[in-house]
DNA sequence: ACCCTATGGGACTAAAATAGTCCTGTATTC
DNA sequence: GAATACAGGACTATTTTAGTCCCATAGGGT
């Protein structure tokens, strides 16, 4: 349903509880209990946020994980896709032969723009905004770059 | 991932046929024939669209589907709604209740902020968007309408 | 050295969402 | 009243997502 998955939601969650104290060091054990996630989820969440560079992470005794940037650094796509992978809306954004309907069908050209516009949405918002004041954003958008500010671009094919 | 359903798409490429034909009948037979999809599934699809009104249903020997608006009068956002119901980023933005997380977690009225500014994108991209050339769509986004937030020091003013 | 702590990687199970099919009923036309 | 085409929903299969567990490895302290 155009739905973030949970552990994307829950990794949000987590790196918020760390941008709270920022260059701070915390255990996955720790972060568990500020976030009411399972030990085990939690840990499975900071594995992946570590492989995809948004935290680093240090063993041993005195280890845990830490950010890697400060939060207005880090955007709401990059948390996104380090815990889900490469966001696309359609397959064939993603790669193309997965679809058989792909001779037919003119369409995943537009998906994959819309997929990035989305993106761009999402690259806008960083940790910072998630875990600040509640925001309501305005968006603008133009069909293409230049020109068109009509209601509706009148299609004419070729 | 952030991904629409298989079926929300499939929808996209039926109404993108029935568009070609804006006035005609057609029958989910031939428009299975013409998208390539399998016929129950066309039948389903065309049911969903018939409910959410974007098409209107006509039985019996000559019967089949219209469109009920012209296509640009139908947005990217009413096709997913139409196949996949209300669109929400996270559980929590449907429904309260659901997330035991709740009361610790004060990020969900910014992922509902979010998915509203993914919902307008999807309402500016009409059927008959989809349809004509490719676009290539320019967003710009604005954390705030203005500086005016009630629960913010005014910093700039008016 | 040894042991305790904490992460790394991956296998595995369980649960849920999605996709796809089929059957029975009803309206419409000829 | 027979043929056509949609309506509704039940049902199965598949895929994706969530969640847990185990064993290995690295660091720190005694």
């Amino acid at each position: 349903m155009l739905r973030i998955s949970k552990l994307a939601d829950y990794a949000a969650l987590v790196l918020s509880a760390m941008a709270e104290r920022c260059d701070h060091t915390h255990t996955a054990a720790v972060l568990a209990a500020q976030t009411g996630l399972n030990p085990p989820t939690t840990s499975k969440l900071l594995k992946l946020l570590t492989r995809a560079g948004l935290v680093a992470s240090q063993r041993g005794t005195k280890g845990g994980y830490t950010l890697t940037r400060s939060p207005d650094a880090i955007s709401a796509i990059h948390i996104i896709e380090a815990v889900e992978g490469p966001m696309a809306m359609t397959e064939c954004t993603l790669a193309t032969g997965l679809c058989e309907l792909e001779p037919s069908c003119h369409l995943g050209s537009q998906w994959q723009s819309l997929s990035l516009v989305i993106r761009h949405a999402l690259a806008e918002i960083s940790l910072a905004d998630l875990n600040g004041p509640p925001f309501n954003p305005v968006i603008s958008i133009r069909l293409r770059p230049q020109a068109t500010y009509s209601k509706r671009p009148t299609h004419g094919h070729t």
